[in-house]
Formats: C-alpha cells, sequence, structure tokens
DNA sequence: GCGAAACACCTCATGTATAG
DNA sequence: CTATACATGAGGTGTTTCGC
C-alpha cells in the first residue's frame, strides 16, 4: 500500500471546517445495523468522503488525524479508536430491503433488482443482508485506517438514484449513543413532514439493529427511544416527541414527531432570504459544456472554498460531476455552482 | 480510572381465564 | 357474578460494559 495509490482519495476532513456537510443515500439511512459509536462515525465519514469526491471507487481511508479533527477528540485517542475498530468492523453487517422489478424479471433482463421500488409498482421486497466492508486495513505507522467497501454499499453509496439526506456532522459530535445519531439521521430525513413513518416495534427493532434483543417492548422504548430523544432535544435543532399507537395496552407501534425548534425556523428563513435569486431547476448542460465550464468555475474565488483538492483539474472533475448529476450532489453545493454558473460565466441555458 | 450508557433482574399494575 | 390464579406489560434498581 504506497501513497500514489490515494493520489485521487487527499485529505478530506481538515482543520478549518466549522461545518461537515454529510450526505447519506435515504436506503442508507434507513437500513437496520447495530454498530459502536465509534464504527458509527468512521462509516459516516468514509461514506460522505466517497460520495463527495465521486472518484467512483470503492475504496477510501481516513487518517486518524482527519477522524480526530471531525470528531474533535484528541489525536492519540483517534489512533486508538481506528485500531480497535479496524478489528471488529469486518464482520459488521447490514440489512436493507431490496426491490425485485418483476417485469424485468419476467423478461430475464439484467439489473432487475434494485434499492428503490420501479415506479410501475410491480415489485418484490427480497430483504437482504450485506457486510459493510470487503476489507479493512489498519496502517499502524502512517496513522490511517484503509476501507474497501463491499459491492453492494458501493452501490448504496454512489449509484442508488435515490434521493439523499443531508446534515451537518457537527451537529451530531456532542451525541454520545450510536443510537441517537441513529435516530438524528432518520430525523432528518424526515423533518420536512413534521414526522416519521408510523412503524411496527419490529421495523424499529430491525432499525436499530436489535432484534434479538429487548424482548419486552417496555425495555426497548425505556434503553433506547427514550435516551435518544432526550440527546436529540439536548442537542437543540429539533423538538421531537414520541407517538405511542396502542392495541388494549400492548404497544404495536411507535412514530417520531418532529417540530423545528424556532432558532432553526429563524436560521431557516434567514438563508432563504439572503439567497432570494436562487434558481431551483438545473438546466440541461451538454457533455462539452460541463467540461468547458468545469475548467473555468474551477479558478473562481467564489467557490474555492468548496474545494479539498490538490490541484485545479481534480476540482474541476468534482464540478463536472456536479453539473452532469446535480441531484446527487450536496444540495448547497450544486447552488453555488450552478450560480456561478449563471452569473460568473457566458454560459446561456 | 471515571462517568454514563446498556443490560438484567425485580416488583407492581392491569387484563384474562376458570372454578365455585 | 365473583374470587382467585395466571399472563403480560410498564416502571424501578443494581451490575456490567463502553466511551473518553
Amino acid at each position: 500500500m504506497t501513497a500514489n495509490k490515494f493520489a485521487s482519495s487527499p485529505i478530506f476532513y481538515t482543520e478549518n471546517k466549522n461545518e461537515i456537510p454529510v450526505s447519506k443515500s435515504n436506503t442508507l439511512i434507513e437500513a437496520g445495523f447495530d454498530l459502536t459509536l465509534a464504527e458509527h462515525d468512521l462509516m459516516t465519514l468514509a461514506i460522505n468522503k466517497l460520495h463527495k469526491q465521486g472518484t467512483g471507487g470503492n475504496e477510501v481511508f481516513i487518517t486518524a488525524k482527519e477522524f480526530a479533527v471531525a470528531n474533535k477528540v484528541s489525536e492519540t485517542h483517534a489512533y486508538q479508536q481506528l485500531k480497535q475498530t479496524a478489528d471488529t468492523l469486518m464482520t459488521r453487517k447490514l440489512r436493507f430491503p431490496l426491490y425485485v422489478d418483476l417485469d424485468k424479471k419476467r423478461n430475464r433482463e439484467p439489473n432487475c433488482v434494485g434499492v428503490v421500488p420501479p415506479e410501475h409498482g410491480r415489485y418484490e421486497i427480497a430483504e437482504s443482508k450485506y457486510n459493510w466492508l470487503q476489507g479493512i486495513a489498519y496502517a499502524e505507522a502512517s496513522g490511517f485506517v484503509y476501507l474497501h467497501f463491499s459491492d453492494p454499499l458501493h452501490f448504496l453509496i454512489e449509484k442508488t438514484g435515490d434521493s439523499y439526506t443531508n446534515y451537518d456532522f457537527t451537529n451530531t459530535i456532542q451525541m454520545k449513543s450510536f443510537n441517537a445519531k441513529r435516530l438524528y439521521e432518520l430525523v432528518c430525513k424526515w423533518k420536512d413532514l413534521g414526522k416519521t413513518k408510523l412503524m411496527y416495534i419490529d421495523e424499529w427493532k430491525e432499525f436499530f439493529g436489535v432484534t434479538d434483543k429487548y424482548p419486552r417492548t417496555a425495555e426497548f422504548k425505556r434503553r433506547i427511544l427514550d435516551p435518544s430523544i432526550e440527546a436529540i432535544n439536548a442537542q437543540g435543532e429539533f423538538e421531537i416527541t414520541l407517538n405511542q399507537e396502542k392495541v388494549g395496552r400492548t404497544i404495536t407501534h411507535f412514530q417520531i414527531l418532529i417540530k423545528k425548534t424556532k432558532k432553526e425556523k429563524i436560521k431557516e428563513t434567514a438563508t432563504s432570504k439572503r439567497d432570494p435569486n436562487t434558481v431551483d431547476i438545473f438546466t440541461n448542460i451538454t457533455d462539452a459544456q460541463i467540461a468547458k465550464y468545469s475548467t473555468i468555475l474551477c479558478k473562481l474565488g467564489s467557490i474555492s472554498d468548496l474545494s479539498n483538492f490538490p490541484d485545479y483539474p481534480s476540482f474541476a472533475n468534482w464540478i463536472a460531476k456536479i453539473l452532469k448529476a446535480p441531484e446527487s450532489a450536496n444540495p448547497a453545493h450544486a447552488k453555488r455552482i450552478f450560480k456561478a454558473l449563471r452569473t460568473e460565466t457566458d454560459f446561456k441555458g
């Protein structure tokens, strides 16, 4: 393992960032798994790094320094955690539903299995269970962990075509339990609707990866749901409450009701007022135009803060990816790049 | 090594079945 | 109809594990 191998994968999480925007596919947000806190943090950072860089590979490395900076912990502690995590992460699995397109299956077409239901509605669900990783290595001397994602995970990160949930990783640092972070991600996904799906107890247990534990619902509620809700409310962005549906005395469903706090609402209106000219609809743009304008855009001062790249060509490459598929990029980045395209170049579209 | 979270075990309350 | 035993779920407390 040499340094050149990671030439396209530079240090991504750096000290001067007050925000760490994270994008995860909704399938991943709602999949069922159980990790330790450190494992989940590492996975979140790695998945996000891979997704944002968009290099199309399924290999990524995270240095102890990156891990320390993102989580605001000491570097020595980050070294220890990465080392421990590398041992256990290989055995971890996650579950999510796969949708078998019955039309395609009947016609014996390839790719009849996907992570989102086909629009025509003729599908069956296959519960699948996969390893997170194909391989992992911890380079003790250099202080980084190298992650090789399994193919299904790579698919979930890069190619779902599914909508993504975005949030700021720094908002989750103060949460010290894995379950709270997972619930926070779910809340972020559903925040605009004001409530999560009404899910059976078993679905909730699946979500937290504790299917075989907590034979008593009361235990599950008290040990998993209540503390997580408390942690999220303490964080200050949302005000969430638990709704439970009962048949007689037996709890059958749970649902999380979500209110944005006043602070958050003010922040949102401020953002939308500050940027009245935001264009929400992205234009069609040809491959030739993408090549031309990405090389122009990468040199603009107004968006230079988006770059973590060592040189202009790799930044231009990143911009080109966003121009090509803005819907699967971080929306804030996409908006800024399209705005710059319209206001600072001769692009007409 | 310390404090907090997770877990296991226990008790209490309430609903249900059965015998008198 | 009522009394009693039994079943199930909610809440309380001591012990272990985990994160830092």
